[in-house]
DNA sequence: CTTGACTTTTCGGCTTACCTAAAATATACT
DNA sequence: AGTATATTTTAGGTAAGCCGAAAAGTCAAG
């Protein structure tokens, strides 16, 4: 059995390739607040695992082997379905239940992640909108369409938030972009602040929210 | 905070006060397996932390501090607040919470913690009849009178069972052996298996069990 | 093509927790 | 009391992860 450690650089690894090609020693490094020269020794040593997790080039950057790619979809599994479970079954924010999730993720057993998968119904989406990997490993696309890429005139619906940071999600709630919330941009201008008319009234935006806050088609 | 490893040291510390006054190495060892030297190696070095945990003198065993005992209720809390989640919210069997609760006791948060308890009404014992120790460290006295010492003729209940092996709690829940379950001692002959009548029908129980039986008197 | 800035890796060291083997201590028995 | 046996402790060593400092490698601008 792997380490919660090695989960957690395989699960960095998953979600910084989602963004970009290849993930770099000093990008790992800020994502896990560890210093470069631990992700190099570390990177290493899950290149020479039998299976190799990682593909890893000196210079280059690492991104996930098939085999590595599983793992840290099934930590990522656990991960989701906990926050789920938690804001379901025990009442938790959303703001609360990343925190959580981070360090039950790596100690419950295949048994646990079936019960809470059962009793909230084989979920697809997490508390934030992102997809929930099946058993199997697979794992629909996330909602790409950032709110700042709308165009003036058009109605959506909110799909998926960015989970990190608890405060942004606390201010999400006092602005009433919930997941789900329908919502209509007013005005688009070049590089400025949206105007979205939410939950009944009409708020200026900034990109530091409307960045990080992905939207679907209402029709969907 | 403590690592997973110490709370362990100190959970099983209690856990074998309970029985003796103080607790060897060697039994230490056996019940955490891993080499007495290890243990003496970890045993000092509670006994040097600020505040000490443990009352440790060379070759005289170990004994818990206030502080140390503190910290080993908080931990069996959520050991046993766990458990009892997990049978009554998850449908686990009594069987199957021990190995489950055991990892997820050094994750869980104050949080998680209060909603469970919250959720299952401010329990008082967990699935094997142990009793629950308060969020501030109290704990009730467990039921010491074992089915073996049970004098023919009484009746009485099931109030606790030793909870460390499945397949023991396996067979006592097909023997109709179940927590609260009333039973009537029909023969006790000195030293031999005791005549027990049981959900209808009356078998011969080994000392094996009856030793790891626990009983009320059924009034109570 | 060289230089300098930046990134990555290597090196030597630290901590925690474990081990085995050897030494020290305690206990039990004659 | 003296000795054998059992327990406990010390000593020396390993493995995972982490660190800072120094060395090596990359790459873009001149
Ligand atoms: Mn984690
Ligand atoms: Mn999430
Ligand atoms: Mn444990
Ligand atoms: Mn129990």
């Amino acid at each position: 059995m792997l380490s919660s450690n090695t989960e957690d650089y395989l699960k960095a690894i998953y979600e910084l390739l989602e963004d970009s090609g290849r993930v770099t020693t000093s990008a790992l490094a800020e994502r896990l607040t560890v210093a470069p020269a631990s992700v190099t020794e570390m990177v290493q040593k899950l290149a020479r695992m039998q299976p190799a997790l990682v593909d890893y080039e000196r210079h280059r950057g690492v991104a996930l082997t098939e085999a590595g790619r599983k793992i840290a979809l099934e930590v990522i599994r656990h991960h989701r379905l906990i926050e789920l479970y938690l804001a379901e079954a025990l009442g938790y924010g959303w703001h609360e239940v990343h925190a959580e999730a981070e360090r039950l993720e790596h100690v419950i057993s295949e048994e646990f992640e079936d019960k809470i998968a059962a009793v909230l119904g084989q979920p697809a989406h997490d508390p934030h909108g992102d997809p929930i990997p099946t058993r199997e490993g697979e794992v629909a696309e996330p909602c790409r369409r950032a709110l700042s890429q709308v165009t003036a005139g058009e109605t959506v619906r909110v799909a998926r938030v960015r989970d990190e940071d608890p405060a942004f999600l606390t201010h999400l709630t006092e602005l009433g972009l919930v997941l789900r919330a329908p919502l209509r941009v007013t005005r688009a201008p070049e590089g400025g602040p949206l105007s979205v008319e939410v939950a009944g009234s009409t708020r200026e935006l900034e990109r530091a929210i409307t960045d990080h806050v992905f939207v679907e088609a209402v029709g969907v």
